[in-house]
RNA sequence: GGCGGCAUAGCCAAGUGGCUAAGGCAGCGGUCUGCAAAACCGUUAUUCACCGGUUCGAAUCCGGUUGCCGCCUCCA
């Protein structure tokens, strides 16, 4: 079986073969750091993770590089508002951000570099540029020259007319093409700087990608990843000036996922119509979240609504309703092992199989949800059947194999369900169980009526009865 | 203006030439239960925005229409 990716590039799904057998350089744009991330930056963070973790249980060795952009205009900006140091800002944003993925479950990158920590390979690439006639300097800044790059706009699909016809930016006299774009800028008064050749100043944006990437992965590499936005310019910017000084093809499939929307329209700052991943996950939980980013294909717009995240939490709620069934019959499941040894070599026809299956095209990561679904009913109706433990055991290590590569499942049962509860209001446990008491009592009695009473008033405060065989157990109202 | 994407049941969402159009949520009927809850079983699109065309055969390919969205400017 073989992995296809959807190529920006081409427009067309190829099959995945990395310059290596068996390993991959993946590449992925971060996030400026100015500001707390929204539930967009949540979407890109998480299918790059679920396709890094995806490769890595198909047996690729996989490099994820992922940076920070921590010198930039808005950075200055925002620290000039605020009267702070912008260094300051960017540290600030960078740990949020660490701390917002870590609770959504998206594991670090290999290498997080930050472009204020290569600078000096920035500088030296801009060189290069300007020796092998690409770029020329103005005044203390470096521009590009799209004109000298033939190939300019094949990533992202444009011709130069129509940039110019549509181009709605005040031009910069300084530049040659009004399209050239900054390689370098010279200081203004307060702002950071570096020293380079051409006085003091700081990078151009789409420096640090070919810098950074080139240096951890090479000249030519596997994957590029990042939003959509980015296509254009920046990843068209990134290409062109890389290509020019390195040679060798640069990014080998450029894989981009489509937006958050809010009622339609692209979340983001400018609209004030943007989540932040802190505010969403003080009423989501982040597993909720993240099984609701992963529900839609990565490619397409998927949009924000309560209604749909809470859909997929009742559907979540069920998944680990299973788990707690399973638990209580067979135990808890062992922590020892790769929980993704069963996507190695799947047997034809098995549920690995058929998980690999979607993944592999294009990493379909909507069908993969509804595939577990059906194996959790699956497992379910194997338990009432009464099957064997052994049978039991298999059924939810391949549950959990395909779990652990969408990064969801990694709670208790009961822990998820308090967590839900935690959401929707904190539960007296010594009460509700004081209750239970007295009902069982009544229920004792043949009092149904009594019974029933108190199973209502539980209901109101929040918590659903379950009486079983051995006796009656409760679980918040979610 | 240029380029590109999307339109599948009440809602969310897979499926891109051929067995009965996945799955989730919600609803309804049933099994189980003192009654519930949970779980399971059954059920809910003769039809895939609309109009033409290609084909033995199309939700899937081609042309057109309508609607929504994105990029072209910092943006995941």
């Amino acid at each position: 079986m073989t992995i296809k990716l959807y190529n920006t590039a081409s427009r067309r799904k190829e099959i995945f073969e990395p310059l290596e057998p068996g390993r991959v350089g993946m590449y992925v744009c971060g996030v400026t750091v100015y500001d707390l991330c929204h539930i967009g930056h949540a979407r890109s963070a998480i299918v790059f993770d679920v396709l890094s973790r995806y490769l890595r249980a198909r047996g690729f060795e996989v490099t994820y590089v992922r940076n920070f952009t921590d010198v930039d205009d808005k950075i200055i900006e925002r620290a000039r508002e605020m009267g702070r140091d912008p260094g300051d800002i960017a540290r600030e944003y960078i740990r949020a951000f660490h701390e917002d993925m870590a609770r959504l479950g998206v594991a670090p990158a290999d290498h997080e570099p930050k472009a204020t920590e290569h600078i000096d390979g920035m500088i030296r690439m801009i060189r290069t540029l300007m020796e092998k006639g690409f770029a020329y300097e103005v005044d203390g800044d470096v521009f590009y020259s799209i004109e000298a790059f033939r190939d300019y706009g094949a990533l992202s699909g444009r011709k130069m007319e129509d940039l110019q016809a549509g181009s709605r930016v005040a031009v910069d006299a300084k530049k040659k093409n009004p399209h050239d774009f900054a390689l370098w800028k010279a200081a203004k008064p307060g702002e950071p700087r570096w020293e380079s050749p051409w006085g003091p100043g700081r990078p151009g944006w789409h420096m640090e990608c070919s810098v950074m990437s080139s240096h951890f992965l090479g000249n030519t590499f596997d994957i590029h990843g990042g939003g959509r936005d980015l296509l254009f310019p920046h990843h068209e910017n990134e290409r062109a000036q890389s290509i020019a000084a390195n040679g060798g093809g640069f990014a080998r499939y450029w894989v981009h996922n489509g937006f958050v929307t809010v009622d339609s329209e692209k979340m983001s700052k400018s609209l004030g119509n943007f989540l932040t991943i802190r505010d969403a996950l003080e009423t989501y939980h982040p597993e909720v979240l993240r099984l609701f980013l992963l529900s839609k294909h990565y490619r397409t717009p998927l949009d924000f609504s309560r209604e749909a995240v809470m859909d997929l939490q009742a559907g979540l709620l069920r998944i680990y309703r299973t788990l707690q069934r399973l638990e209580e019959r067979i135990g808890s499941p062992k922590t020892d092992q790769d929980p993704t040894g069963a996507l190695r070599n799947p047997a034809e026809g098995t549920f690995p199989a058929d998980f690999v299956g979607v993944m592999d095209d294009d990493l379909n990561t909507a069908a993969a949800v509804g595939l577990l679904f059906e194996k959790v009913r699956e497992i379910n109706r194997l338990m009432d059947e009464g099957v064997s433990k052994e049978l039991l055991e298999k059924e939810r290590d391949d549950l959990m194999a395909a779990a652990s590569v969408l990064g969801i499942l990694r709670e208790s049962p009961r822990d998820f369900e308090l967590g839900l509860a935690e959401a929707a209001g904190r539960l007296d446990a010594g009460k509700i169980e004081d209750m239970i008491r007295q009902r069982a009592e009544a229920r004792k009695a043949r009092d149904w009526k009594t019974a029933d009473a108190i199973r209502d008033r539980l209901k109101e405060m929040g918590v659903i009865l379950e009486d079983g065989p051995g006796g009656t157990t409760w679980r918040p109202d979610v």
